[in-house]
DNA sequence: AGCATGGTTCGATCGCGGTCGAAACATTGC
DNA sequence: GCAATGTTTCGACCGCGATCGAACCATGCT
Protein backbone atom coordinates (compact mmCIF):
# COMPACT_ATOMS: atom_id res chain seq x y z
CA UNK A 1 0.00 0.00 0.00
CA UNK A 2 1.96 2.99 -0.86
CA UNK A 3 1.28 6.89 -1.08
CA UNK A 4 2.60 9.59 -3.62
CA UNK A 5 0.68 10.97 -6.51
CA UNK A 6 -2.30 8.88 -7.15
CA UNK A 7 -2.20 7.58 -10.52
CA UNK A 8 -4.57 5.21 -10.23
CA UNK A 9 -7.22 7.72 -10.25
CA UNK A 10 -5.87 9.36 -13.67
CA UNK A 11 -5.11 6.30 -15.51
CA UNK A 12 -8.88 5.73 -15.12
CA UNK A 13 -9.92 8.68 -16.57
CA UNK A 14 -8.00 7.65 -19.08
CA UNK A 15 -8.88 3.90 -19.21
CA UNK A 16 -12.66 4.30 -20.43
CA UNK A 17 -12.87 3.65 -24.26
CA UNK A 18 -15.17 6.61 -23.90
CA UNK A 19 -13.44 9.22 -22.61
CA UNK A 20 -10.26 7.68 -23.97
CA UNK A 21 -11.80 8.80 -27.70
CA UNK A 22 -12.22 11.93 -26.79
CA UNK A 23 -9.00 12.81 -25.37
CA UNK A 24 -7.61 11.27 -28.85
CA UNK A 25 -9.71 14.08 -30.46
CA UNK A 26 -8.55 16.87 -28.40
CA UNK A 27 -5.50 15.63 -29.28
CA UNK A 28 -5.90 17.44 -32.32
CA UNK A 29 -5.70 20.58 -30.47
CA UNK A 30 -8.75 22.06 -31.09
CA UNK A 31 -11.29 22.80 -28.38
CA UNK A 32 -14.27 21.00 -29.01
CA UNK A 33 -18.19 21.46 -28.24
CA UNK A 34 -19.45 18.54 -25.93
CA UNK A 35 -21.50 17.69 -28.85
CA UNK A 36 -18.83 16.95 -30.92
CA UNK A 37 -17.14 14.96 -28.66
CA UNK A 38 -20.35 12.79 -28.08
CA UNK A 39 -20.13 11.71 -31.72
CA UNK A 40 -16.43 11.07 -31.41
CA UNK A 41 -16.69 9.39 -28.46
CA UNK A 42 -19.72 7.42 -29.92
CA UNK A 43 -21.96 7.89 -27.14
CA UNK A 44 -25.16 9.98 -26.10
CA UNK A 45 -24.95 13.51 -24.99
CA UNK A 46 -25.65 13.31 -21.62
CA UNK A 47 -23.00 10.31 -21.19
CA UNK A 48 -20.57 12.47 -23.24
CA UNK A 49 -21.47 15.21 -20.48
CA UNK A 50 -20.90 12.88 -17.81
CA UNK A 51 -17.25 12.00 -18.63
CA UNK A 52 -16.67 15.75 -19.66
CA UNK A 53 -17.22 16.62 -15.96
CA UNK A 54 -14.85 13.76 -14.57
CA UNK A 55 -12.14 14.77 -16.71
CA UNK A 56 -12.51 18.51 -15.74
CA UNK A 57 -12.57 17.19 -12.27
CA UNK A 58 -9.55 15.41 -12.87
CA UNK A 59 -7.96 18.37 -13.82
CA UNK A 60 -7.26 16.91 -17.95
CA UNK A 61 -9.10 19.46 -19.58
CA UNK A 62 -9.83 22.91 -19.78
CA UNK A 63 -13.24 24.76 -20.44
CA UNK A 64 -13.77 27.84 -22.41
CA UNK A 65 -17.79 29.01 -22.63
CA UNK A 66 -18.73 31.05 -25.09
CA UNK A 67 -22.65 31.69 -24.95
CA UNK A 68 -24.14 28.95 -25.19
CA UNK A 69 -21.09 26.89 -26.48
CA UNK A 70 -19.22 25.05 -24.03
CA UNK A 71 -15.37 24.52 -25.67
CA UNK A 72 -13.34 21.58 -23.93
CA UNK A 73 -9.83 21.24 -24.42
CA UNK A 74 -6.41 19.32 -23.05
CA UNK A 75 -5.40 21.30 -19.97
CA UNK A 76 -1.67 21.23 -20.76
CA UNK A 77 0.69 19.98 -22.55
CA UNK A 78 1.72 17.73 -19.99
CA UNK A 79 -1.30 16.10 -20.34
CA UNK A 80 -0.63 15.73 -24.36
CA UNK A 81 2.60 13.98 -23.21
CA UNK A 82 1.28 11.60 -21.18
CA UNK A 83 -0.99 10.56 -23.75
CA UNK A 84 1.72 10.39 -26.44
CA UNK A 85 3.49 8.35 -23.81
CA UNK A 86 0.34 5.88 -23.05
CA UNK A 87 0.03 5.61 -26.99
CA UNK A 88 3.50 4.51 -27.48
CA UNK A 89 3.07 1.81 -24.96
CA UNK A 90 -0.38 0.79 -26.91
CA UNK A 91 1.37 0.99 -29.88
CA UNK A 92 4.32 -1.07 -29.03
CA UNK A 93 1.93 -3.79 -27.04
CA UNK A 94 -0.61 -3.95 -29.09
CA UNK A 95 -2.28 -5.74 -31.64
CA UNK A 96 -3.60 -2.78 -33.40
CA UNK A 97 -7.79 -2.24 -33.33
CA UNK A 98 -7.42 -2.36 -36.65
CA UNK A 99 -4.57 -2.74 -39.53
CA UNK A 100 -2.82 -0.05 -40.20
CA UNK A 101 -4.28 2.15 -43.21
CA UNK A 102 -3.12 5.40 -45.69
CA UNK A 103 -4.45 7.00 -42.87
CA UNK A 104 -2.59 6.08 -40.48
CA UNK A 105 0.71 5.71 -42.74
CA UNK A 106 -0.29 9.95 -42.90
CA UNK A 107 -0.08 10.29 -39.30
CA UNK A 108 3.55 8.96 -38.97
CA UNK A 109 4.39 11.55 -41.66
CA UNK A 110 3.16 14.58 -39.92
CA UNK A 111 -0.26 15.13 -37.41
CA UNK A 112 -0.67 17.59 -34.80
CA UNK A 113 0.48 17.25 -30.94
CA UNK A 114 -2.29 19.12 -28.96
CA UNK A 115 -1.35 22.74 -30.74
CA UNK A 116 1.98 21.78 -32.78
CA UNK A 117 3.37 19.47 -35.39
CA UNK A 118 4.28 16.04 -34.75
CA UNK A 119 5.55 13.47 -36.78
CA UNK A 120 8.64 12.47 -38.90
CA UNK A 121 8.43 15.87 -40.80
CA UNK A 122 9.00 17.32 -37.28
CA UNK A 123 11.10 15.93 -36.17
CA UNK A 124 13.49 16.37 -38.85
CA UNK A 125 12.39 20.05 -38.41
CA UNK A 126 13.77 20.20 -34.64
CA UNK A 127 16.82 18.37 -36.12
CA UNK A 128 17.44 20.88 -38.87
CA UNK A 129 17.03 24.13 -36.31
CA UNK A 130 19.91 22.72 -33.62
CA UNK A 131 21.98 22.42 -37.02
CA UNK A 132 21.44 25.54 -37.81
CA UNK A 133 22.36 26.69 -34.58
CA UNK A 134 18.82 28.54 -34.63
CA UNK A 135 17.64 26.62 -31.56
CA UNK A 136 20.11 25.23 -28.89
CA UNK A 137 19.86 22.38 -26.50
CA UNK A 138 20.35 22.61 -22.94
CA UNK A 139 20.04 19.23 -20.69
CA UNK A 140 16.73 18.57 -22.17
CA UNK A 141 15.60 22.37 -22.71
CA UNK A 142 15.53 23.55 -25.40
CA UNK A 143 16.31 27.27 -25.48
CA UNK A 144 15.84 29.98 -28.40
CA UNK A 145 19.22 31.16 -29.70
CA UNK A 146 19.34 34.88 -30.63
CA UNK A 147 20.11 34.40 -34.16
CA UNK A 148 16.86 32.04 -34.18
CA UNK A 149 14.54 34.77 -32.61
CA UNK A 150 15.80 37.27 -35.59
CA UNK A 151 15.46 34.09 -37.93
CA UNK A 152 11.60 33.65 -36.75
CA UNK A 153 10.74 36.78 -36.43
CA UNK A 154 12.17 37.40 -40.43
CA UNK A 155 9.27 34.99 -41.01
CA UNK A 156 6.78 36.84 -39.31
CA UNK A 157 6.97 34.49 -35.92
CA UNK A 158 6.65 36.95 -33.18
CA UNK A 159 7.93 35.02 -29.91
CA UNK A 160 6.32 36.14 -26.79
CA UNK A 161 8.63 35.56 -24.40
CA UNK A 162 6.40 37.16 -20.94
CA UNK A 163 3.92 34.27 -21.64
CA UNK A 164 4.02 31.84 -18.87
CA UNK A 165 4.15 28.61 -21.04
CA UNK A 166 7.30 28.46 -22.28
CA UNK A 167 8.83 29.10 -25.65
CA UNK A 168 10.47 25.60 -26.97
CA UNK A 169 9.60 22.67 -24.99
CA UNK A 170 10.88 18.98 -26.37
CA UNK A 171 7.87 16.73 -26.59
CA UNK A 172 8.34 12.78 -27.55
CA UNK A 173 6.92 11.92 -30.53
CA UNK A 174 5.70 8.21 -30.25
CA UNK A 175 5.44 7.15 -34.16
CA UNK A 176 9.91 8.26 -34.61
CA UNK A 177 10.29 8.01 -30.74
CA UNK A 178 12.23 10.65 -30.66
CA UNK A 179 11.52 14.71 -29.63
CA UNK A 180 9.98 17.36 -32.32
CA UNK A 181 9.27 20.53 -31.10
CA UNK A 182 6.30 22.09 -28.56
CA UNK A 183 6.12 25.43 -27.03
CA UNK A 184 4.84 28.32 -28.44
CA UNK A 185 7.35 28.43 -30.95
CA UNK A 186 6.04 24.96 -32.22
CA UNK A 187 2.73 26.29 -31.82
CA UNK A 188 3.30 29.53 -34.38
CA UNK A 189 5.36 27.41 -36.43
CA UNK A 190 1.95 25.05 -37.01
CA UNK A 191 -0.37 28.17 -37.12
CA UNK A 192 2.25 29.53 -40.63
CA UNK A 193 1.97 26.26 -41.88
CA UNK A 194 -1.62 26.32 -41.71
CA UNK A 195 -1.94 30.52 -42.54
CA UNK A 196 0.69 29.63 -45.42
CA UNK A 197 -1.74 26.65 -47.13
CA UNK A 198 1.46 24.70 -47.45
CA UNK A 199 -0.49 21.91 -45.92
CA UNK A 200 -4.49 21.06 -44.37
CA UNK A 201 -5.47 19.19 -41.81
CA UNK A 202 -7.00 15.67 -42.76
CA UNK A 203 -11.20 16.14 -41.72
CA UNK A 204 -11.81 14.45 -38.33
CA UNK A 205 -8.27 13.19 -38.27
CA UNK A 206 -4.87 14.59 -36.39
CA UNK A 207 -3.05 13.89 -40.06
CA UNK A 208 -1.74 17.11 -41.61
CA UNK A 209 -1.32 16.48 -45.65
CA UNK A 210 0.99 18.78 -47.26
CA UNK A 211 0.60 20.06 -51.03
CA UNK A 212 3.42 18.90 -53.81
CA UNK A 213 4.36 23.31 -53.36
CA UNK A 214 3.68 23.50 -50.03
CA UNK A 215 5.81 20.47 -48.82
CA UNK A 216 8.97 22.53 -51.42
CA UNK A 217 7.90 25.91 -49.29
CA UNK A 218 8.42 23.85 -45.50
CA UNK A 219 11.43 21.96 -46.41
CA UNK A 220 13.14 25.21 -48.13
CA UNK A 221 11.76 27.03 -44.71
CA UNK A 222 12.68 25.02 -42.18
CA UNK A 223 14.80 21.95 -43.83
CA UNK A 224 16.80 23.94 -45.85
CA UNK B 1 -14.92 7.20 -33.01
CA UNK B 2 -11.80 6.45 -33.56
CA UNK B 3 -9.33 3.73 -34.36
CA UNK B 4 -5.29 3.32 -33.55
CA UNK B 5 -3.51 1.96 -30.88
CA UNK B 6 -5.70 1.31 -28.09
CA UNK B 7 -4.75 3.46 -25.66
CA UNK B 8 -8.46 2.82 -22.99
CA UNK B 9 -6.88 -0.86 -23.05
CA UNK B 10 -3.78 -0.02 -21.38
CA UNK B 11 -4.53 2.85 -19.14
CA UNK B 12 -7.20 1.28 -17.67
CA UNK B 13 -4.90 -1.42 -16.71
CA UNK B 14 -3.14 0.91 -14.98
CA UNK B 15 -6.17 2.73 -13.69
CA UNK B 16 -7.42 -0.11 -11.05
CA UNK B 17 -5.72 1.32 -8.21
CA UNK B 18 -4.32 -2.50 -6.61
CA UNK B 19 -2.64 -2.29 -10.20
CA UNK B 20 -1.09 1.05 -9.73
CA UNK B 21 -0.30 -0.06 -6.42
CA UNK B 22 1.96 -3.25 -8.00
CA UNK B 23 3.34 -1.16 -10.84
CA UNK B 24 4.78 1.52 -8.26
CA UNK B 25 6.01 -1.01 -6.18
CA UNK B 26 7.68 -3.02 -9.52
CA UNK B 27 9.29 0.72 -10.81
CA UNK B 28 11.72 0.13 -7.86
CA UNK B 29 13.13 -2.17 -10.85
CA UNK B 30 13.74 -5.42 -8.65
CA UNK B 31 10.96 -8.14 -9.84
CA UNK B 32 9.15 -8.90 -7.32
CA UNK B 33 6.69 -12.43 -6.22
CA UNK B 34 3.03 -12.53 -6.38
CA UNK B 35 2.54 -12.51 -2.78
CA UNK B 36 5.34 -9.49 -2.22
CA UNK B 37 2.78 -7.40 -4.67
CA UNK B 38 -0.23 -8.74 -3.15
CA UNK B 39 1.02 -7.18 0.69
CA UNK B 40 1.92 -3.95 -1.54
CA UNK B 41 -1.14 -3.87 -3.24
CA UNK B 42 -3.37 -4.79 -0.05
CA UNK B 43 -4.93 -7.51 -1.86
CA UNK B 44 -5.58 -11.22 -1.10
CA UNK B 45 -3.20 -13.79 -3.11
CA UNK B 46 -6.07 -14.99 -5.55
CA UNK B 47 -6.69 -11.08 -6.40
CA UNK B 48 -3.44 -10.41 -7.20
CA UNK B 49 -3.06 -13.45 -9.07
CA UNK B 50 -5.94 -12.51 -11.14
CA UNK B 51 -4.51 -9.02 -11.63
CA UNK B 52 -0.93 -10.00 -12.44
CA UNK B 53 -2.25 -12.08 -15.54
CA UNK B 54 -3.85 -8.83 -16.85
CA UNK B 55 -0.91 -6.89 -16.78
CA UNK B 56 1.04 -9.90 -18.27
CA UNK B 57 -1.85 -10.55 -20.95
CA UNK B 58 -1.57 -6.86 -21.66
CA UNK B 59 2.08 -6.60 -22.06
CA UNK B 60 2.93 -4.36 -19.04
CA UNK B 61 4.70 -7.15 -17.35
CA UNK B 62 7.65 -9.90 -18.04
CA UNK B 63 7.51 -13.39 -15.99
CA UNK B 64 10.76 -14.95 -14.79
CA UNK B 65 9.76 -18.07 -13.16
CA UNK B 66 12.68 -19.54 -11.54
CA UNK B 67 11.41 -22.82 -9.18
CA UNK B 68 8.44 -22.33 -7.92
CA UNK B 69 9.03 -19.03 -7.39
CA UNK B 70 7.74 -16.15 -10.31
CA UNK B 71 8.88 -13.26 -10.23
CA UNK B 72 7.08 -10.15 -12.23
CA UNK B 73 8.89 -7.39 -13.32
CA UNK B 74 8.10 -3.96 -15.95
CA UNK B 75 8.15 -5.32 -19.48
CA UNK B 76 10.36 -2.12 -20.81
CA UNK B 77 11.87 0.96 -19.70
CA UNK B 78 8.87 2.39 -22.19
CA UNK B 79 6.37 1.09 -19.60
CA UNK B 80 8.38 2.85 -17.08
CA UNK B 81 8.66 6.04 -18.83
CA UNK B 82 4.93 5.77 -18.99
CA UNK B 83 4.03 5.06 -15.79
CA UNK B 84 6.37 8.51 -14.89
CA UNK B 85 4.49 10.14 -17.44
CA UNK B 86 1.29 9.44 -15.76
CA UNK B 87 2.81 10.11 -11.95
CA UNK B 88 3.92 13.55 -13.47
CA UNK B 89 0.06 14.43 -14.59
CA UNK B 90 -1.44 13.06 -11.19
CA UNK B 91 1.56 14.99 -9.19
CA UNK B 92 0.80 18.35 -11.06
CA UNK B 93 -3.29 17.44 -10.79
CA UNK B 94 -3.23 16.41 -7.38
CA UNK B 95 -4.21 16.92 -4.74
CA UNK B 96 -1.64 14.19 -3.09
CA UNK B 97 -3.05 11.21 -1.28
CA UNK B 98 -0.97 12.32 1.88
CA UNK B 99 0.99 15.22 2.04
CA UNK B 100 4.52 14.75 1.30
CA UNK B 101 6.96 13.78 4.12
CA UNK B 102 10.45 13.36 4.82
CA UNK B 103 10.25 9.85 2.85
CA UNK B 104 9.15 12.24 -0.54
CA UNK B 105 11.96 14.37 -0.05
CA UNK B 106 14.34 11.57 -0.13
CA UNK B 107 12.72 10.69 -3.41
CA UNK B 108 13.34 13.81 -4.96
CA UNK B 109 16.99 13.77 -4.46
CA UNK B 110 17.49 9.83 -5.45
CA UNK B 111 15.43 7.46 -6.26
CA UNK B 112 15.25 4.02 -8.11
CA UNK B 113 13.72 4.07 -11.79
CA UNK B 114 13.62 0.77 -13.54
CA UNK B 115 17.04 -0.19 -13.09
CA UNK B 116 18.53 3.73 -12.94
CA UNK B 117 19.39 6.28 -10.84
CA UNK B 118 16.46 9.07 -10.91
CA UNK B 119 16.48 12.22 -9.04
CA UNK B 120 18.23 15.28 -8.60
CA UNK B 121 21.28 13.72 -8.27
CA UNK B 122 20.69 11.48 -11.08
CA UNK B 123 20.14 15.00 -13.37
CA UNK B 124 23.54 16.41 -12.05
CA UNK B 125 24.73 13.45 -13.04
CA UNK B 126 23.87 13.20 -16.68
CA UNK B 127 24.20 16.68 -16.72
CA UNK B 128 28.28 16.65 -15.72
CA UNK B 129 28.92 13.50 -18.20
CA UNK B 130 27.71 15.70 -21.12
CA UNK B 131 30.16 18.67 -19.69
CA UNK B 132 32.92 16.05 -19.34
CA UNK B 133 32.09 15.31 -23.21
CA UNK B 134 31.82 11.07 -21.86
CA UNK B 135 28.78 10.89 -23.51
CA UNK B 136 27.68 13.08 -26.37
CA UNK B 137 24.02 14.35 -26.90
CA UNK B 138 22.37 13.34 -30.52
CA UNK B 139 18.95 14.59 -31.78
CA UNK B 140 16.99 13.73 -28.33
CA UNK B 141 19.34 10.54 -28.32
CA UNK B 142 22.28 9.82 -26.42
CA UNK B 143 25.84 8.20 -27.37
CA UNK B 144 28.49 7.02 -25.61
CA UNK B 145 32.04 9.48 -26.24
CA UNK B 146 34.91 6.90 -27.36
CA UNK B 147 36.59 8.90 -24.30
CA UNK B 148 33.87 7.97 -22.33
CA UNK B 149 34.05 4.48 -23.06
CA UNK B 150 37.38 4.25 -21.72
CA UNK B 151 36.15 6.15 -18.63
CA UNK B 152 33.41 4.07 -17.46
CA UNK B 153 36.24 1.01 -18.01
CA UNK B 154 39.11 2.04 -16.01
CA UNK B 155 35.52 2.59 -13.10
CA UNK B 156 35.19 -0.87 -13.64
CA UNK B 157 31.97 -0.48 -15.77
CA UNK B 158 32.55 -2.78 -18.80
CA UNK B 159 29.29 -1.85 -21.52
CA UNK B 160 28.44 -4.58 -23.96
CA UNK B 161 26.84 -3.04 -26.91
CA UNK B 162 25.73 -5.84 -28.45
CA UNK B 163 22.69 -6.48 -26.29
CA UNK B 164 19.37 -5.08 -28.06
CA UNK B 165 19.02 -2.55 -25.26
CA UNK B 166 20.73 0.55 -26.06
CA UNK B 167 23.62 1.46 -23.88
CA UNK B 168 22.34 5.30 -23.27
CA UNK B 169 18.93 6.50 -23.25
CA UNK B 170 17.27 9.70 -22.34
CA UNK B 171 14.53 9.00 -19.27
CA UNK B 172 11.98 12.04 -18.08
CA UNK B 173 12.39 12.75 -14.94
CA UNK B 174 9.05 13.38 -12.57
CA UNK B 175 10.21 15.48 -9.80
CA UNK B 176 12.84 17.45 -12.01
CA UNK B 177 10.65 17.78 -15.52
CA UNK B 178 14.42 17.23 -16.77
CA UNK B 179 16.41 14.14 -17.96
CA UNK B 180 18.60 11.61 -16.78
CA UNK B 181 20.48 8.65 -17.89
CA UNK B 182 18.69 5.23 -18.89
CA UNK B 183 20.44 2.33 -20.70
CA UNK B 184 22.67 -0.45 -19.89
CA UNK B 185 24.75 2.26 -18.78
CA UNK B 186 22.57 4.40 -16.84
CA UNK B 187 21.72 0.43 -14.93
CA UNK B 188 24.99 -0.13 -14.50
CA UNK B 189 25.99 3.14 -13.05
CA UNK B 190 23.57 1.75 -10.27
CA UNK B 191 24.87 -1.45 -10.03
CA UNK B 192 28.16 0.33 -9.12
CA UNK B 193 26.51 2.87 -6.57
CA UNK B 194 25.12 -0.09 -4.30
CA UNK B 195 28.26 -2.25 -5.16
CA UNK B 196 30.21 0.43 -3.84
CA UNK B 197 28.27 0.85 -0.61
CA UNK B 198 27.69 4.39 -1.15
CA UNK B 199 24.05 4.44 -0.99
CA UNK B 200 21.37 1.94 0.32
CA UNK B 201 18.16 1.26 -0.65
CA UNK B 202 14.97 2.44 1.30
CA UNK B 203 13.17 -0.66 2.63
CA UNK B 204 10.01 -0.93 0.74
CA UNK B 205 10.37 2.41 -1.13
CA UNK B 206 12.26 3.69 -4.48
CA UNK B 207 14.37 6.50 -2.11
CA UNK B 208 18.06 5.57 -2.44
CA UNK B 209 19.96 7.63 0.44
CA UNK B 210 23.40 7.96 0.48
CA UNK B 211 26.13 7.49 3.49
CA UNK B 212 28.11 10.98 4.31
CA UNK B 213 31.17 9.35 2.59
CA UNK B 214 29.20 8.07 -0.66
CA UNK B 215 27.82 11.38 -1.20
CA UNK B 216 31.27 12.21 -1.44
CA UNK B 217 32.76 9.42 -3.50
CA UNK B 218 29.60 9.56 -5.48
CA UNK B 219 30.23 13.17 -6.46
CA UNK B 220 33.89 12.93 -6.80
CA UNK B 221 33.38 10.67 -9.68
CA UNK B 222 30.54 11.29 -11.02
CA UNK B 223 29.96 14.78 -10.28
CA UNK B 224 33.27 16.15 -10.52
C1' DA C 1 6.13 -40.83 -0.67
C1' DG C 2 4.32 -37.01 2.05
C1' DC C 3 4.06 -32.53 3.67
C1' DA C 4 4.81 -27.50 3.34
C1' DT C 5 4.91 -23.46 0.59
C1' DG C 6 4.05 -20.49 -3.49
C1' DG C 7 0.70 -19.72 -6.96
C1' DT C 8 -3.43 -20.14 -9.92
C1' DT C 9 -8.31 -21.38 -10.99
C1' DC C 10 -13.10 -21.62 -9.82
C1' DG C 11 -17.43 -19.96 -8.23
C1' DA C 12 -20.19 -16.75 -6.01
C1' DT C 13 -21.00 -12.13 -4.32
C1' DC C 14 -21.42 -7.39 -4.75
C1' DG C 15 -20.86 -2.63 -5.76
C1' DC C 16 -19.24 0.88 -8.68
C1' DG C 17 -19.65 3.15 -12.81
C1' DG C 18 -21.21 3.53 -17.68
C1' DT C 19 -25.39 4.04 -20.17
C1' DC C 20 -29.57 6.27 -21.85
C1' DG C 21 -34.42 8.75 -21.85
C1' DA C 22 -36.73 12.34 -19.98
C1' DA C 23 -36.74 16.51 -17.89
C1' DA C 24 -34.58 20.76 -16.37
C1' DC C 25 -31.53 24.61 -17.32
C1' DA C 26 -29.15 28.17 -20.12
C1' DT C 27 -28.38 31.11 -23.93
C1' DT C 28 -29.43 33.03 -28.30
C1' DG C 29 -32.46 34.85 -31.83
C1' DC C 30 -36.85 36.34 -33.39
C1' DG D 1 -42.27 36.64 -24.55
C1' DC D 2 -41.51 32.21 -27.03
C1' DA D 3 -39.26 28.88 -29.78
C1' DA D 4 -34.80 26.72 -30.97
C1' DT D 5 -30.46 24.96 -29.77
C1' DG D 6 -26.82 23.37 -26.77
C1' DT D 7 -25.82 21.28 -22.35
C1' DT D 8 -26.36 19.42 -17.77
C1' DT D 9 -28.98 16.90 -14.12
C1' DC D 10 -31.87 13.17 -12.55
C1' DG D 11 -33.36 8.55 -12.10
C1' DA D 12 -33.29 3.97 -13.25
C1' DC D 13 -31.14 0.07 -15.33
C1' DC D 14 -27.61 -3.08 -16.16
C1' DG D 15 -23.24 -5.33 -16.63
C1' DC D 16 -18.53 -5.69 -15.98
C1' DG D 17 -14.94 -6.45 -13.09
C1' DA D 18 -12.87 -6.44 -8.37
C1' DT D 19 -12.95 -9.24 -4.47
C1' DC D 20 -12.38 -13.29 -1.55
C1' DG D 21 -12.71 -18.39 0.27
C1' DA D 22 -11.99 -22.77 -1.03
C1' DA D 23 -10.25 -25.99 -3.91
C1' DC D 24 -6.69 -27.26 -7.01
C1' DC D 25 -1.86 -27.46 -9.18
C1' DA D 26 3.28 -27.25 -8.93
C1' DT D 27 7.66 -27.25 -6.89
C1' DG D 28 10.90 -28.12 -3.26
C1' DC D 29 12.34 -30.22 1.06
C1' DT D 30 13.00 -34.23 4.00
Amino acid sequence: MREGPDIARVASLVGDPARANMLNAMMGGTALTATELALEAGVSLPTASSHLSKLMEGGLLTLASQGRHRYYGLASAQVAGMIEAITGVAEAVGPRRVRPGPRDAAMRVARVCYDHLAGEQAVAMLDCLFDKKLLLREDNAIRLAPSGASHFATLGIEIDGKARRPVCRACLDWSVRRSHLAGTLGAAILDKIIAEKWARREKDSRAVVFSPTGRQEFARVFLG
